[in-house]
RNA sequence: CGGGGUGUGGCGCAGUUGGUAGCGCGCUACGUUCGGGACGUAGAGGCCGGAAGUUCGAAUCUUCUCACCCCGACCA
């Protein structure tokens, strides 16, 4: 089975980039660092991005489109954000070419910029720089707009989908008359990345808040949310930060409020990325390939003929045919799989690599039966149902797949979440099973940044709602009120 | 940016002490097959990452260069 693929428990990063591109997800371009996303890959993010751009709409966010590139000196005007992103920016300096001494083509240093354009790494600046012309009465607020687009940020390593140079990405930009306004905002968004990751890509996700080290830069507080992938490692795959007056104050937004005094716009900002297509490999796959959530796969069902004659062949595509108009009529995408070029056994394997929920065959002895042979891809399982039970069948069936798979992903966490009150015993289990570990911090930047270093484990959230127990940091045996979440992370 | 590795048909690889390139998969045609990755026959396809050098002769040796991958530091 599964030929020529890694085994996830022999080398989980390599069985990861064989799924990515056996299941033709997306594959290296011939630029460093960017990745060509395929069709079948792609056809997974539009699915989310329906399903997330709804979820927006629904609360209130309209869509517009800000520019890719950004005046350097816009970047400069909030003191802790250029910081954050200064190290991994690309940066247009001219606007012309010309031809070479060897008929090759150069820069014309002629044409340089007066001033430097960067790349988009995030769209704050640029955004705020326009709230400001926007924005001049409380009437004006609040102004809740996403953006879909692609931004860049240059990373030194790569990898498909978790981390790319260019990327894919939502980012929600709203401003706010008031403080508490903003927070609900950022608490709102943030619970709306997390029902889309348990509902669609059935992923269990914890919510939290970030320590001072992984916060945004230009954030006054960052929530996430996290999940945790099946080698243990910890991946955040959504973030919404309350950034405060931070923003309306380098870029000098205010508005008069209902007083007729002017006040700084409160800022909140919200992103998902393709990175959740890194996510929705890593926390459902096996050893035979990708495992897709039946809401998010593009296609639910496939069905594969299986025939000797010519006679045959016609015979079981009329039934099949039927059954596609059924599932195609209840809203379930469905692939009859034709082709004569692959035998049945190709097109098996070649479907469960791709992830589709549920596969259909039928042959003679099916049609003479007036029977479906019916696999599920998260079980393997396969069974026999009757031609008049076949649509609700599958009905049932894709919605038991995408609540089994969520629970196969809960069990998982449940089963690598650690409370650990040893520094010993924390570093062991680092060592041999890696996952959740939750442990008393002093609440230093200090004591992480040399957990960090001498586990690698970060602090990935820190709970919203802690239970208050009294005990001592793990690390510098200092008095601490809760417990925080360690993992390696992506 | 440090450490390691790899560049040879579309993909994965072999190529010995230098002698002018081969295998598997895939592809094309035809036939037999078809309930878990079929088989036979016949084909198409590569100036061996690039440049310079050594040599009668370089995929192979030397120097330089470029690209990509993996492991670290940094990051969603």
């Amino acid at each position: 089975m599964a030929k020529g693929l890694t085994k996830k428990e022999e080398n989980y990063s390599q069985w990861y980039n064989e799924i990515v591109i056996k299941a033709d997800l997306a594959e290296n371009s011939a630029v460093r660092g960017c990745m060509v996303i395929k069709p079948y890959g792609y056809s997974i993010w539009e699915k989310m991005q329906s399903v997330l751009d709804k979820m927006f709409k629904d609360t209130g966010h309209v869509n517009a489109y800000f520019p890719l590139f950004i005046p350097k000196s816009f970047f400069s005007k909030e003191a802790s954000h250029v910081e954050g992103f200064a190290k991994e920016c690309a940066v247009v300096t001219h606007y012309r070419l010309k031809n070479g001494k060897n008929g090759g083509i150069e820069v014309d240093e002629t044409a340089k910029l007066e001033e430097e354009l960067i790349v988009r790494p995030t769209s704050e600046t640029i955004i705020w720089n326009t709230y400001k012309n926007w924005i001049n009465s409380y009437r004006d607020l609040p102004l809740l707009i996403n953006q879909w687009a692609n931004v860049v940020r240059w990373e030194m390593r790569t990898r498909l989908f978790l981390r790319t140079a260019e990327f894919l990405w939502q980012e929600g930009h709203t401003a706010h008359a008031t403080r508490e306004e903003a927070i609900a905002e950022t608490e709102q968004m943030i619970n709306v990345y997390a029902k889309f990751a348990e509902e669609y890509l059935g992923l269990p996700v914890h919510i939290g808040t970030k320590s001072p080290n992984e916060r945004f830069a230009g954030a006054e507080e960052t929530y996430c949310i996290e999940a945790l992938m099946q080698d243990g490692k910890a991946l955040q795959a959504g973030t919404s930060h309350f950034l405060a007056q931070n923003f309306a104050k380098a870029f000098d937004v205010k508005f008069l409020n209902k007083e007729n005094k002017e006040e700084y716009v409160w800022a909140t900002s919200w992103g998902v990325s393709t990175r959740l297509m890194g996510a929705l490999v890593m926390a459902h796959s096996d050893n035979n390939g990708l495992v897709l959530p039946p809401k998010l796969a593009p296609i639910q069902v496939v069905i594969v003929p299986i025939y000797k004659s010519e006679e045959e062949f016609k015979l079981v595509s009329e039934r099949a045919e039927k059954l596609c108009n059924d599932l195609r009529e209840h809203n379930i995408s469905v692939k009859f799989d034709n082709r004569d070029s692959q035998r049945p056994g190709y097109k098996f394997a070649e479907w469960e690599l791709k992830g589709v929920p549920v596969r259909l065959a039928i042959g003679p002895k099916d049609y003479e039966n007036s029977t479906w042979e019916v696999a599920r891809r998260d079980t393997l399982e396969k069974s026999i149902v009757s031609n008049d039970e076949i649509l609700q069948h599958i009905k049932n069936l894709l919605d038991d797949i995408q609540k089994n798979i969520y629970k196969k992903a809960l069990d998982f966490r449940t089963d690598n979440t650690y409370k650990v009150d040893d520094w010993d015993e924390f570093k062991r289990i680092l060592e041999i099973s890696p996952g959740f570990i939750e442990a008393h911090w002093d609440g230093t930047p200090e004591t992480e940044e040399l957990i960090k270093n001498e586990t690698k484990a970060t602090i990935r959230f820190i709970p919203t709602n802690p239970e208050l127990e009294d005990g001592k940091c793990i690390y510098s045996g200092k008095p601490s009120k809760f417990r925080v979440i360690f993992a390696k992370s992506y």
